[in-house]
DNA sequence: CCGCAGAGTTTGATCGATCAAATGCTGATC
DNA sequence: GATCAGCATTTGATCGATCAAACTCTGCGG
């Protein structure tokens, strides 16, 4: 390590100074090791460990118009069994975005307006070089709204009423996902098999349609009871689930763990196995045994923090859709 | 609104020149209104309105030195039951930081170590003006990193083996949350109570002394079975309260919810009553009916931030033992 | 009529880096 | 020996704000 010294903060100047050099070169040795001849630049680089110098972030940014920060909103965390599905995003984000050089710059926002202001207004401040926005549903207002700014951003989540939107974003093939929950619920041997969402979102109705089609295509034919959306608690699911029992359901697909968690309560497991599939595989889902459609989140996160600086570089946007991994589970030995 | 114009970015100098003033008032007009006269001040703000200017954080930064943003480090999230807290923190950290001007910059590190280390490089490019660290330990090198290094900063978690360190901190008196758990369980009529808790950290210990204090203080006494500290995971939590169980203990307190997950899982309920208490409230824990010893985070990051914005400040540092609240729950209908 | 206080405004310097262009130098070329 | 290419390094300007000090008025007391 190289450090104290003395105790005015080094800069290129500085170390030009005392090394008889002048700041450019120093610079150079830095950004552009090429054409420093070979002993000045160790001459310079041990210096600079000597002297702990760091560049500093605010002159570098405010030449280069480079802040070298991504802007992430934090959502207020709901009452926390779907919440931690957003942290992973935040986290996988994070940790993407470091290995580009890039940190994120958190902040919090009433709703999706103000989040959009916020994000304009971050990017007029010069503090972000671009955002990136998750959880989107029909009509929302913050892919125009940023991309009328002219702020570089990805999202999570397609812009469900214009696939053909102008902007990048990633999202997982919830659709896809359903099926896979219902071709094993199928091969489990169950025939009648319910559906059971939240009400809202765009995300929503995509597994619904999965679960429609994946029952239409079942050999021999597979009874789909009618489905049914509710509010996205266990409370609400439970409810649910249980009118879907009476109606001669044997099993439950999901899009929600939370409501996954009610419909678990009604139908119980069977042999250590529920006829039960939920969606997002949360941490309720490991806890409690219960089978999931898993999205792989980290790799969706990765994607957006790259979209986001693509539109950085001014290169042109993508639109990619991932696939989601259906996650068997069994009842541990612990929770009886 | 006011914005589009021109295409390019309006700056101090740029609002001067076009009102036949210098970027000097404009700047005054922002930060020392007083000192403007009442007319040039409205005709100033017009303007400011009118061409969407914002001040660039870089050059301001440069300037004040002073980046108004604070870093906090994202964990690995574990497997999910316990992580929640930690997001809860991340959360509340970063609307204190907002309410006060500042932003929450994140980052990723390997180990406690590294994490010191980026945080005293950040501090160095003058990204960052304090930083927030959480969940310290016995012999936690980085409150002594950061000390020496000059960084300001707060710590979420006193330090252990010296109380009376020289940095600020807030922690929660664990050892009185559950001597609340503890009474609790005995006003229920419970009169062998076990202690159950993860195996590391001054927390734990912390909280398990907390046990042996409630315990003695009974009239009429209180037998308390042998304590077990073990890994923290439900698996584990359910063979320890197994041994605990077959000691004679007909209710357990745990240092984690984790823990305790798997202790519901040995005992079980009765009458929707659970002989079981929990650490930090997670969501698990309100999704099985568990009671549960919470803490308040909200409060603690709140003061995390105020101690370290002190910090910057230069004013003398704080140490704070806030209290947590034991939840009583009943399992919910649902969860049958 | 001069000096002076004070409000309102401007000027110059600075923060620390990077870009773009200029400079000094060596050696090869004709 | 003058010219030129090309490398290594330096100089000047710039990004956009803020600090500190200087300046210009106007009005007032002596």
């Amino acid at each position: 390590m190289g450090k104290a010294k003395s105790g005015k903060r080094a800069t290129l100047a500085s170390l030009g100074e005392q090394l008889g050099l002048s700041r450019q070169t120093i610079s150079n040795v830095l950004n552009n090791p090429g054409v420093v001849s070979e002993e000045t630049r160790s001459r310079v680089l041990a210096a600079i460990e000597a002297s702990g110098y760091r560049p500093s972030a605010a002159a570098r940014a405010l030449r280069t118009k480079r802040s070298m920060m991504l802007a992430l909103r934090l959502y207020p965390s709901g009452d926390g069994i779907e919440g931690a599905l957003m942290d992973r995003f935040t986290h996988a984000v994070t940790e993407a975005a470091q290995a580009q050089g890039y940190r994120i710059a958190l902040f919090c926002a009433d709703d999706m307006g103000s989040e959009a202001d916020t994000l304009v207004e971050l990017h007029e401040e010069a503090q972000i070089d671009a955002a990136i926005i998750s959880d989107t549903y029909p009509h929302d207002p913050r892919p125009g709204a940023l991309w009328e700014a002219g702020l570089p951003f990805s999202a999570f989540g397609r812009q469900w009423e214009r696939p053909d939107a102008p902007h990048s974003w990633v999202d997982v093939d919830g659709r896809a996902g359903v099926r896979a929950a219902v071709d094993h619920l199928v091969s489990a041997g169950h025939r009648r098999i319910g559906y059971l969402g939240p009400r809202v979102g765009g995300a929503s109705e995509d597994r619904r349609l999965g679960c429609q089609e994946a029952l239409a295509a079942c050999v021999p034919p597979v009874i789909g009871d009618e489905e049914l959306t509710s509010v996205d608690t266990p409370k609400a699911g439970a409810a649910a689930a249980s009118i879907l029992q009476e109606r001669g359901a044997t099993a439950v697909v999901c899009g929600s763990d939370a409501m996954a968690m009610g419909a678990l309560s009604v139908f119980g497991h069977r042999d250590g196995h529920a006829p039960i599939v939920g969606f997002d595989d949360t941490p309720v889902a490991r806890a409690m045994g219960l089978s999931s459609v898993a999205q792989p989140v980290e790799e969706a996160a990765r994607l957006a923090v790259e979209l986001a600086l693509a539109a950085v570089a001014g290169e042109p946007s993508r639109r990619l859709l991932i696939q989601p991994e259906l996650v068997v589970r069994r009842l541990e030995a612990f929770a009886r």
